[in-house]
This record gives structure tokens, sequence and C-alpha cells, in this order.
DNA sequence: TCAATCACG
DNA sequence: ACGTACGTGATTGAG
């Protein structure tokens, strides 16, 4: 008969942290506290030892309420807050699973006692084993199930089966939510019958059998003790009722992904992270073969490629100048299952199959697929239709991969090295099949199979495209603009250096600290800063403050702008971003080579640089961009009827944020006030703190508290948001957004107070500014369809987080416009209305 | 290579 | 008593 390993993850944890971490606090070097998990490992290795199971899993307890918080409110109520240094293991120990390869369930609205009766009573055929501290879990014992009893803390484990359950209490598995129901458990803050404690309610139940006996039979008990029961008797019901596990929860689980097979590379790499050495010693060193004994790959070059190849699913790797290799050949491997070949680019064009198959066929899978595409461009291959990129996979999987090289650490797969490039290509190829068949399975898990397929993967395409046609520029603008701004920066910075007695070099911060603080006397702050802020404290104590702030401006548009965009002028007079899908933490795009999403517009000197990005012939450039998109996401998540009333309605939203924090009419709105409010919606997205408040708006850090104090009044539902987001990232280490985006934030553990005030704050904003890139990226893909579908011969060509840029043709100005607003009017259904609108003209300057 | 600065949302 | 707004990229000087 198989063995089954049931675990109570939280019971464990809980009796580990109080058993260890109590007397003698372990953490990091960096101040992450270990001692429960540490703990937790020494009784599950003991377990496992003890019991040798084939199935091993552990269940979690879910943060949110579940159905017996609907039966009775105040189910686990009044229990003490989880001390902060327990709050912060919780993902630590999921991490400690995760790397030895045990298999661990959870799920919201679902507490680890059904998950563990669900997964037990459905596998009779198992001889089950529970691991536990918690007696409820008793009643799901059987013929083939027993519970183990953590004992003394933890150093010993105490098997109860039916017989020896007996012994103890002389009552049946099932009778055990009837002791419950009767005696109460103060844990669960479960009330039962007043007065009536083990010893009564077990003298009962063997009379009666079960709640309901007691009850009905009542009149045959005497004293006090029969008033009681009948006047408790609703209450003794009901709680039986919750003292009940759920054997029929709505938890997926697969008795194959429970099969025990422990990870002990990964396991040993988990305590060396975590610096439990004496852990990680005894660990036997397995040979770091890594996975390449089950690697055997069978490599030839080819002329044509095999048939078998383009039915299946084949990792492509195409050979240019990224494989580091000095020699010029060109081509492309491709591989699948344990068969990999390599062609010329010369017999690739030449193979008509292929040819077609590149071009049409689904079954490709890649690494950076828009660069693949970026490369079959350049040497008239026709690539699309990829069906999964592991760079982008693995990026949604780990933030932290996003090369090659990282993705094969990361998945233990052996490190690809040769001399020849063919056979570089075939055994990059054969890996990244091998990545493919693991990532697979661990977006599955993770729940982000649908993001990827509906989101991240359609939007290569689009991508290719929009960094292939790229925005034109008007070089004779730019020229201008260089020429402008480099006559200027010589002036003024002539105009400074007869300030001082000898010239310095204004670019550098050092030396113009001390001509500003030492040779010049100005009031230096700690830090010796000499950034914008500190510079506008100081105007008016000396002519040379405004000099600099011009100098500073001018420079930066010269240097970045003006000059700086030259460089990444093309051939065809346009220039090609890239726009990376692998960089930001919250899923945003970001912009390179150059970035074309920080082109200045606030500053209406530095915003002429736009007149420079001008349209294609016969085209004009269109922009649409959304309106207060973050606060509009913030309302639907937060589900905050104040802010959702005023999108309703159509107000400005930082004039009503005025009237509520300034409890005014509309009317009595004045500038300062709604540019106050305007900033305290800033902070609210940004994880407001009083003294970042304060330091934007120049109050004092009291005002400043008020300020969020009163807006938390008037919206209380986003106080209850940002409180709920922090704790879900507490306890599981990472934040979701609408579409199920990740992001995991260990700081929000860390010990250091400031960390762990960063990890709040990006924990708030990560959910917010995450759904507003996965709100626009729909909206990207849902306008790419439609201009398909209506066949327009504009183009999509830029995306700047919040907005659209588009190269127009004449005539199309219409049809466009309403395609765009419509289309990202409707990318999500949100509890507010979502705004956009488009704007036109004859160069990105007035698009305005 | 890193820190400081400043451009954007 | 600490010392903070979130997310990016390019340029510059200094180690």
């Amino acid at each position: 008969m198989k063995k089954m390993l049931l675990v109570d993850g939280n019971s464990m944890l809980f009796r580990a942290y109080y058993a260890t971490a109590y007397g003698r606090p372990m953490s990091t070097s960096n101040g992450i506290p270990t001692g429960a998990v540490f703990g937790f490992s020494n009784m599950l290795h003991k377990a496992i030892e003890l019991i040798q199971p084939d199935y091993l899993c552990v269940a979690f307890d879910s943060a949110k309420k579940n159905f017996r918080h609907e039966l009775f409110p105040e189910y686990k109520g009044g229990r003490k807050e989880t001390p902060e240094d327990l709050v912060a293991q919780f993902s630590v120990v999921r991490e400690f699973l995760d790397s030895w390869n045990i298999k661990r369930y959870e799920k919201e609205g679902i507490e680890a006692d059904d998950i563990i009766g669900t997964i037990a009573s459905s596998h009779p055929e198992c001889e089950v084993a529970i691991l536990s501290s918690d007696r409820d879990l008793l009643q799901i014992i059987d013929p083939t199930t027993s519970v183990w009893l953590m004992k003394k803390g933890i150093s010993e484990l105490e098997k109860i089966d039916e017989a020896a359950l007996f012994e103890k209490y002389q009552i049946s598995p099932s009778q055990i939510i009837d002791l419950k129901g009767l005696m109460g458990d103060a844990s669960d803050n479960i009330p039962g019958i007043p007065s009536v404690g083990e010893k009564t309610a077990i003298k009962l139940l063997k009379q009666f059998e079960t709640v309901e006996g007691v009850i009905h039979h009542a009149d045959e008990i005497k004293g006090k003790l029969h008033d009681t029961i009948l006047t408790y008797a609703d209450q003794a019901l009901l709680s039986k009722k919750l003292a009940t596990i759920h054997k029929q929860a709505e938890i997926p689980f697969d008795v194959k992904e429970m099969e025990y097979a422990p990870d002990l590379n990964g396991l040993k790499n988990f305590y060396l992270k975590y610096e439990m050495n004496s852990l990680a010693k005894k660990i036997e060193v397995e040979e770091p073969e890594k996975k390449s004994s089950s690697f055997e790959v069978s490599m030839k070059q080819a002329s044509q490629c095999p048939e078998h190849f383009l039915n299946s699913i084949t990792s492509i790797v195409f050979v240019d100048e990224t494989l580091n290799l000095l020699e010029s050949v060109q081509g492309l491997a491709l591989a699948s299952g344990n068969e990999a070949v390599y062609m010329s680019l010369e017999d690739v064009k030449s193979d008509k199959r292929l040819l077609e198959y590149l071009k049409k066929s689904d079954l490709k899978i890649g690494f950076d697929c828009k660069r693949l595409m970026h490369w079959a461009d350049e040497v008239q291959l026709e690539i699309n239709h990829f069906s999964s990129d592991l760079m982008i996979a693995s990026f949604l999987c780990d933030a932290s991969i996003q090369s090659f090289d990282q993705m094969i650490e990361k998945l233990n797969l052996p490190s690809v090295s040769s001399n020849s490039v063919a056979e570089k290509a075939m055994k990059m190829a054969s890996v990244l099949h091998e990545a493919y068949r693991l990532t697979e399975n661990r977006l599955k898990e993770m729940e982000l199979e649908k993001l990827y397929k509906e989101i991240e993967m359609p939007l290569i395409p689009i991508l290719y495209e929009m960094e292939k046609a790229g925005i034109s520029i008007d070089q004779k603008t730019l020229n201008e603009i260089a020429e402008m701004t480099l006559s200027m920066m010589n002036e003024v910075s002539e105009r400074i250096m007869n300030y001082v007695d000898e010239p310095f070099n204004l670019n550098s911060p050092k030396q113009l600290a001390a001509v500003l603080f030492d040779k010049l006397g100005l009031p230096a702050n700690k830090k010796r800063s000499t950034s914008v802020e500190v510079l506008e404290k100081l105007q008016g104590k000396h002519p040379i403050i405004d000099d600099l702030m011009v100098y500073r401006k001018v420079a930066k548009q010269y240097s970045t702008y003006a000059e700086g965009l030259k460089k990444y002028i093309h051939e065809d007079g346009r220039i090609h971003t890239e726009f990376n899908q692998c960089v930001t933490q919250t899923g945003r795009l970001s912009s390179t080579h150059p970035n074309l999403q920080n082109i200045s517009v606030r500053d209406e000197q530095s915003r002429l640089i736009r007149k420079a990005f001008v349209p294609s012939e016969n085209h004009v450039l269109m922009a649409c961009d959304y309106s207060q998109v973050e606060l509009r996401v913030l309302a639907h998540i937060a589900e905050e009827e104040g802010l959702i009333e005023a999108f309703v309605q159509g107000l400005d939203i930082h004039t009503k944020t005025a009237m509520d924090l300034f409890k005014v009419s509309e009317n009595e709105v004045t500038s300062l006030m709604r540019r106050q409010a305007k900033a305290v919606n800033f902070g609210i997205v940004y994880g407001i703190s009083d003294f970042g408040l304060a330091q934007q708006i120049d109050v004092t850090r009291k005002e400043a508290q008020q300020f969020i104090d009163r807006y938390f009044e008037s919206y209380p539902k986003i106080l209850t948001y940002t409180e709920s987001t922090i704790e879900e990232c507490r306890e599981k280490g990472y934040v979701k957004t609408l579409c199920g985006r990740r992001r995991e934030i260990p700081e929000i553990n860390d010990r250091n107070y400031m960390i762990r005030e960063f990890g709040k704050r990006a924990a708030t904003n990560a959910r917010i500014q995450g759904t507003a890139a996965d709100l626009i990226k729909l909206a990207m893909i849902a306008i790419d369809d439609r201009m398909k579908k209506e066949q327009v011969h504009s183009k999509m060509i830029l995306q700047v987080h919040d907005e659209l840029i588009f190269d127009v043709l004449q005539g199309e100005e219409e049809l466009m416009k309403r395609i765009i607003e419509e289309e990202m009017i409707h990318a999500m259904e949100l509890k507010v209305p979502l705004v956009a609108e488009c704007k036109s003209g004859n160069s990105w300057y007035e698009v305005k």
C-alpha cells in the first residue's frame, strides 16, 4: 500500500515558531527571520524519515475569509496578531518547500484542514498520515488514515489512529466535531456550550453520541446543565458546523504532483541562501552533473529539415553575433525531443517546407522571439506565430531571469558551450526545448498561463511591428535645437564661471558642491546634494542659482535629447526604439536605444524637442491617452464607492479630492488646494508616507499626516485596500494584478524598518501600476486586432505607459480615432468608466 | 562599474 | 530615533 503524508503547514509553522524562535531568535545576516522555518524543516525531516511517504504535500490556510465566517463572523476572531517575525516566514517556508520540490497547496477561502480532508478522503487506496498539531484533524481518522500530533514542542510525534483515539477519549473520529460542538475551541473562537469542557462533553457523548442527541435528550439531564444545554443548543449546533472539515473543497490536486521526489540540490541551495549551514552540510552532495545525463541529444548538420521537426513543438535558435563566436556563419538550429539539427542560412532558404513552417506554423518556440523576428527580417526570412517565448515565460515566473544563461541556471539545466557555432546552436536549442517543458508547468502552477498566452505572447508581434515602423525624425529641427541649446549652454556656463575665480566642471556635482557650499558659502544640506530641489530652496540667495538651473535644463536637453538622439537615427530617417517586455517589476514596458518614453513635455522650452518627431509622408501623428488610469484602477480594485461615484459622474478627480480633504464646495477649491489634493492622489498611488507628501507639497509632516488621515476618512476602502494588500504580501511574499501578474516583494519582511516600509509602498503600488500596465497591453492587442480587421494603413508606433502614438495615414484619421478610443475604453470592464482621448498634429509637439 | 542627476508616466 | 513617496533610462564624472 502506498503511503501518503499530508502536512498542515500553518499549524506546523506556528508550533515550530513557538518551539524554536521563542528562546533563540534566528535570522540571516540581512535580517530575514528563519527560526520557525528551521524548526519546520527539522519536523518535516523527522516525519519523512518515520513515515517514508510515496506521496507528500503541505497545505496552507488562506488569509481570506471562508464559508465559516459567513456562518459565524467571529470565527477565528480575537486572536492575537501573528508576530511580525513569524509572518515574515510564511513566504520563506513556501520557498523552502519549493526548493525541496515538495508540493504545496493553498487556495483563497479554503483552510488547510479542508484541503487535507479533501485529499485524504479521495485516496482510500493510500495509507494516509496527517502531520499537525491541531486536534481538529482527528475527525478524519479512518481505517487507512491516522494523525500524527506534535508533542513536547517538536521533539516527539504521537500517532493517533482509531484505536488510540478511542483509548484517549472514548469517542470515534466522527464524534470529534460533536466534542468541539459541545466544548468549543478557544483558539478558533468557537463558542460551544459555556461551562462544558472536555470531561463533561465526553460524558455526554458517551451517553447520547452526537450534539443533536444531547439536545434531543436534554430532558434526561439533570440540574443546571440541563438549562444551559437548552439555552445554548443553537450555539452548539453552529459550533459543530464550524468544526466540521469540508471534504469536498474545490482544490485542484493531482496525486502525481505529490510524488515525493526531493530536490536535494535545491534544498541545499535554500539552506545556504538562508544561512542554515549546519543543515546544508548534512545533505549529501550529489555530483553536480545537473540534468546532462538525462540529456542525450543527437545532433547533426543537415541541408534539409527533417519532416518530423515541422510537426511537433520545436525550439529555434538563430545563429548571429549574439552567440559570441567569431565565425561569420549564420544559420539556425532546431530541436525537438532529443534531436537537434543545424542548417546554414543558405540551406534554410532553399527548403520550401521549412520556409513555410517558419512563416506559418505555431509550433515554434524561442528565446526573445521579437529579436528573432528582427534577425529574420535582416536576412530576408519571414518568421511569425511563436507559441512560446521562454524569455517572457521565465520572466513572468521569476523577474530575476532576463537572459538565456539566467534561465538555464535557475532551471538547473546544463550550461552550453562549444567552439563550433553549429554545435553550440544545437545545444542551445535542445536546452531551450527542455526549458519549455519545465516552464509550461511552472506557468500553470503559478496561475500565469492566461496572462502569458492572452497578453504577453500576443504582444510580441505588435511590439515587433512598432519597433520596425519607428518614428520619423525631422533632422533639421533636431539640428536647430542642438545649436540653440549648445549656444545657450556656452553663454550660461560663461556667466557662471564669472561668479567664481577659477573654472570648474559644471557637470560634476562634486565640484559644484564645493563651489556652492564652500567657496560661496551657501547653506549646505547634510548630503551636500545639488539637485533641483536643493537649488530651488537656494533661489534668491545668489544669482548663480538661477543660471545653474538654466544650465542643467539646457545641458540635459542638448546631451540627452537634441544631440543624444541623433545617434539613433537610421538610414531611413527614423528612430526605432526597442520595447522591452522583461524589465520592469510591475509589468510596464520599458523603452531603450533610445528611450522614447521620457521625451520632454512638462516644461514649454524643453518640449520643443517634440517638434523633431514627425509623421511619415501623407500621415499625421495621433496620440491617445488614458485619463487618470491609475486612480481609476485603484477605485475599482479597492471598490471605494466615493471614488467610483466621482469617476462615474465624470468629475475632475483632483478637485473632488480637494473638496473632500478641505470639506469645501467645488467653487471654494483654490488652485493651491487642488494642487495639494493632486499630490495626495499621487501619494496614494505610490504608497503614501507623511514625510514624502510633506516634502512634495512643502508642508510640515504633521500637516501631511492630517491630509492622509482625512483622505482615508473620506475614502475608507482605500485604507482597507492598502492594509489588506500589505498583509497578503507579508504572508505570500508577492502581490498580484487583476490579470494575475505577480511581483515578489521580499523586502516587506526585512528586519530593517526602512526596507520594510519600502516593501509596503512597493506592494500597494505594484498592484495599481501593474493593473494599469495590463490594461494598456490589452488595449494594444485589441487595437491591433481592429486595425487588421478594418485593413487600415496606419500604424501604432509608440507606447508611453498610459498613451499610444500612431502614424495615421491621411484620410484614416476619423476611423483611427474611433478604433483607438473605443478599444482603449473597452479594454477592461471596470467598476468605473475608462476615458481616453485622441489628438493629432503634424509633429509630436503639436499633439496636445 | 557606480552614484548623482533629471527626463517621462 | 531612524529617514522614506512608485516605476523606468541616458548622461556624466569619478573610482
